[in-house]
DNA sequence: ACCGACCTTACCGTTAAAGATAAATTACCT
DNA sequence: AGGTAATTTATCTTTAACGGTAAGGTCGGT
């Protein structure tokens, strides 16, 4: 299940990069020399083959000039407020 | 320039997992039978100690049923708005 | 066909994330 | 004060990210 869910994360988020990029014309060379991330290592992230830290997902965010949110696929089941959830909750006794 | 700004983003993130767990009255042992990482790793996570990978981050985000958004801190100098592309920026002049 | 730009894959070395455990420290109680 | 929970820090091992380089692959253009 997790094994599962982190792969689609991480498929989808490469794929956001890939599109972000794509729509500003920049190769994977140039965004590699924007970022200092290779281009090796780039190619790996998009296609989803990588599981990038916090600080590398921030450069390339940067580089493309949109929030870290806007490349992180969302798919975890929560978007806005308070999506309920469809399995147990833990014990959260004194929230609320 | 890159060095203090990632470690101000590991710090705020690491904040807002911290808040995030206490406004849930969850402990760092809770946490880590949520998410499967262990309580050492997530407390040089939220003290900034640690610069986690993208599917760490999304495991904490699930446990606290928060996007990964509400998580990463969002000092890259873009706000919110998903430019769909403006494209007169980016002056890459001296790449390409 | 060749060419050139782009992307992917594979290998290697360095570095760090992550689990486990234990120890030390701090906070929060009565 | 003592006691307990919570957190931090330290050490170790395994695993993987990352850069570098080189090789392979794909596609469009002349």
């Amino acid at each position: 299940m997790v094994d599962n869910a982190e792969k689609k994360l991480l498929a989808d988020t490469g794929h956001r990069i890939r599109e972000t990029r794509a729509a500003q014309g920049l190769s994977l060379e140039q965004l590699a020399r924007l970022t200092g991330i290779s281009a090796p290592a780039l190619s790996l992230i998009e296609t989803g083959k990588r599981d990038p830290r916090l600080t590398t997902l921030n450069r390339i965010a940067d580089a493309l000039r949109v929030p870290i949110a806007a490349l992180t696929a969302n798919l975890s089941g929560i978007e806005e407020p308070n999506t309920p959830l469809p399995y147990e909750g833990y014990d959260l006794g004194d929230y609320q």
